[in-house]
DNA sequence: AGCGCCAAAATCGTATGCAATCTTGGAGTT
DNA sequence: AACTCCAAGATTGCATACGATTTTGGCGCT
């Protein structure tokens, strides 16, 4: 009851007929989560969900099935569906995981880069730059997004489908620890890391590209404030 | 088509009533895929497991929808559930994770094992050289079970809720694929690996700990035979 | 006999209804 | 005025019904 934001206001777009419709909505969600359109403990009602994609809570209920596995929503019985609301430990723990998997996928990836690879990291990272250089909060988000697209993009590279997939959900889970927790909000803050990773792959530097990952990340985290507002939250809260 | 083995004929304990359905029958088939009572290819229809847990299709498919994220069964469109087949390539790639994730748990839990870990620890081992010494098939089920729980506890004790249970998907992924493909059927063939990981952990002697998991994720590796038999399975299954 | 086509059966995908549980607002008591 | 208790409302948990899709068995044709 203490979350000034609301679902439904967002236009999202009636689901499509034939595929499988659990499957967009979840990424339609997911993708709403990520970039903050929905704030961390935004409750998420069978019924409101089911109202704006205009199916019914059977479809709804899968859908944040899949995000509570994910780690994106938290599900209480009987209770609902809320938007996860990381706690600094948990946001360490991501952080933990990624220092811990990333650079090795950046050792694979410079091992495996092809050229077609290369061209696709390339234009992520105009991307990212246009982004960059544009104003207002969308901007922003497309640049959160886009950054953690750049990051996906490298353990696709990298092979190894499982880890993949578990990056998926570990940038995920940054992203939403980011908007919880970020300082400045600009997460790639002056210098272009990615585009230092990405010279190091196109070089076949493994070790260099393993190193300045590792730093990325760094960086990343030390951009966050995780100072204890761990069970406080409420009080918190209503102190700001 | 080809399974031989069906489900049914497995005494399911019709699940308990007050609490989460879905969860223990998740739990049951699970335990019943890892120790391979469950053969990979066998369909689990929603029709014939809610009948043998005596609760509807809708609690089924949510306990298989969590086993699908697990990669424990595959889901085919309109076709249903089956337990999965991993193929040498994603066998691979079960290892390989492992052998990135695991080294670096085994180091954490040296840093932070306490006597109450180690009391746990203690008794995992006296569990599995009991089985070890067992005859038949049962016992069999249960030692390949308790040596993943060994792995689990390690995760555990590391302190990463994230990548425990990450570890979890892993060592299930894993029981799944040594029933497939190993060739002993005895993965802790020999050498009591697992004693000489905790007997590292105990000196708290990080980079022995890190190296001898290593070898031991080796070692089992080892035992399994992926030559492919991929894209051929049918036609190789009908040449044996 | 082999092949293709079609209809019946089986199974999944989704909507909806009802029971169980939790939340909330208010009446009554101290 | 504060506190307790209870009943009404809201929301989830689960079962079931129905339409859609796939599979399968058989019939007729070549």
């Amino acid at each position: 009851m203490t979350t000034q934001f609301k679902l439904a206001d967002y236009p999202f777009a009636p689901v499509g007929g034939g595929e499988d419709r659990a499957l967009a909505i979840r990424e339609q969600l997911r993708d709403a989560i990520i970039d903050r359109r929905l704030a961390p403990g935004t409750k998420l009602s069978e019924a409101e969900v089911g109202a704006l994609f205009e199916v019914s809570r059977t479809v709804v209920r899968a859908a944040l099935q899949m995000l509570s596995f994910e780690g994106l929503v938290k599900t209480e019985r009987n209770r609902g569906a809320f938007v996860a609301n990381p706690s600094p430990e948990e946001a360490r723990q991501v952080f933990d995981s990624r220092r811990l998997i990333e650079p090795a996928l950046a050792e694979a990836a410079a091992a495996r880069l092809t050229t077609t690879d290369i061209a696709a990291f390339r234009q992520r990272l105009a991307e990212e730059t246009a982004l960059l250089n544009q104003r207002g909060a969308a901007a922003r988000r497309a640049e959160i997004r886009a950054s953690g697209d750049f990051h996906l993009l490298l353990a696709q590279v990298a092979g190894n489908a499982i880890l993949a997939r578990f990056m998926e959900e570990l940038v995920a889970r940054s992203s939403l620890v980011i908007a919880l927790y970020g300082r400045t909000g600009a997460s790639s803050c002056g210098h272009n890391e990615h585009g230092d990773i990405l010279a190091a792959l196109e070089r076949r530097d493994a070790q260099a590209a393993s190193r300045l990952l590792l730093q990325h990340i760094d960086h990343i985290e030390a951009d966050l404030d995780l100072r204890v507002t761990d069970g406080l939250a409420l009080k918190d809260a209503l102190a700001r």
